[in-house]
DNA sequence: ACCTGAACACCGTTCAAGT
DNA sequence: ACCTGAACACCGTTCAAGT
């Protein structure tokens, strides 16, 4: 009965009715828990007992489990977005500024795998009805987009479609993070980096201006006008 | 008690005792549902049902459920690199070839989106545990490998360490992959193709020769040489 | 050897009832 | 408004028992 176990999470006080701010709680207890043991920990009865509340006091705050994964994954994507965004900054915005982004997202990654999986990775199924979560990723890739038109006006990088340019480096960099974090690269983060750095060094050279190449005919991607 | 249901799978006669090739109906069936309604689809107890057999039945055959799992995903890297070997052949193992690989690779995984997820993605967390496994992915691994050692002998790839220019690459396909299946492109699938031809292209450009570039200095990756 | 049903310890979710 | 316990329909897995 009198067990004595640390709880780090804000509990209620067994005397009051309500909890305060139980939304708030439950995600954050959701975030911590998702760190530590992945996705698969999170049960709503464990969330619901670290912070003295019954198994379906989230029902209140959350329309379902999705629900509140939804709500980590949109917290995910603003802390991204914000690491991003501060990495251009400080980087100068410009080419450093730029190969420091990648840095920063893949480290976002290796850092938050788990939270990072609940982002992308097939965790929730039907984005149509987590439109929030949309909004909240279309954001993040802004930023990128940004960067990259803002490159583009300074002769850094060749006058392709912004669109297809930031899908093409986002894709680098996101598939860079799900290998490190599903085990496929058996790197260590010092790697990873590694293979972080050497891969935004090729891509630099591959989306440099033609100007800057030798053969200025921009036409080497095959046939098929779509 | 006599209701008419369609059996597609091969079920067990109901007179027979033994089943037969259980195993090999087991993984067929659950590649099946995995394809149909995804990993979260997948249970021992319907899979046991739709052959016919009790829902302990499996367990003569795999450890658990993980194991079934590994063996679906040993599966499918078994197919991908087949499907990747007959681009790079069919593609005249050159520049084309190549090109044709990377194509092959994002089609295969916008086909068997869950199944590619099985592979990859976390649902298999312990690799360690499924030697075989990994066995099957480092062999597809193997194929991107030679490939580039082919075009760094014929001269068409600069002559970065394979195994980095490898990791590269694949990060690049796996990360167009990964962000076409989860649904973070908002693309169809003649988009997602568009997307990695021109991801190709650019990737083409970044991994050419130093002498096929203007700049012959190789230095451009940044300072630590680690 | 291979298969079985019953039982166990879990889930997310619903719902009538409490304050 | 917010929270509760009991109940429901699911899971994967274990195990003694059957052929």
């Amino acid at each position: 009965m009198a067990i004595a176990r640390p709880a780090r999470p804000v509990r209620k006080r067994t005397n009051q009715y309500h909890h305060g701010d139980l939304r708030r709680a439950l995600l954050q207890e959701a975030v911590r828990t998702i760190q530590t043991g992945g996705v698969e920990a999170l049960t709503l009865r464990a969330t619901g007992q670290a912070l003295g509340v019954s198994r379906t006091a989230l029902y209140r705050h959350f329309a379902d489990k999705a629900a509140l994964l939804s709500a980590v994954a949109e917290e995910g994507f603003r802390t991204l977005r914000l690491e991003l965004v501060g990495a251009w900054d400080r980087g100068g915005r410009g080419k450093k500024g730029f190969d420091d982004m990648g840095v920063a997202y893949v480290r976002f990654a290796v850092a938050h795998p788990a939270h990072y999986r609940v982002m992308f990775g097939g965790v929730l199924t039907d984005h149509a009805s987590h439109p929030a979560l949309a909004v909240e990723g279309a954001a993040a890739f802004q930023v990128l987009v940004d960067a990259l038109m803002s490159q583009q006006q300074a002769g850094l990088v060749r006058g392709d479609d912004p669109l297809q340019l930031a899908r093409f480096i986002w894709a680098i960099v996101h598939g860079i993070a799900r290998l490190a974090i599903d085990g496929q690269l058996h790197a260590s983060s010092a790697e990873t980096e590694a293979l972080t750095r050497y891969a935004i060094g090729r891509v630099r050279t591959g989306i440099a201006p033609a100007a800057a190449r030798q053969r200025p005919r921009a036409s080497a991607s095959g046939p098929g006008r779509s």
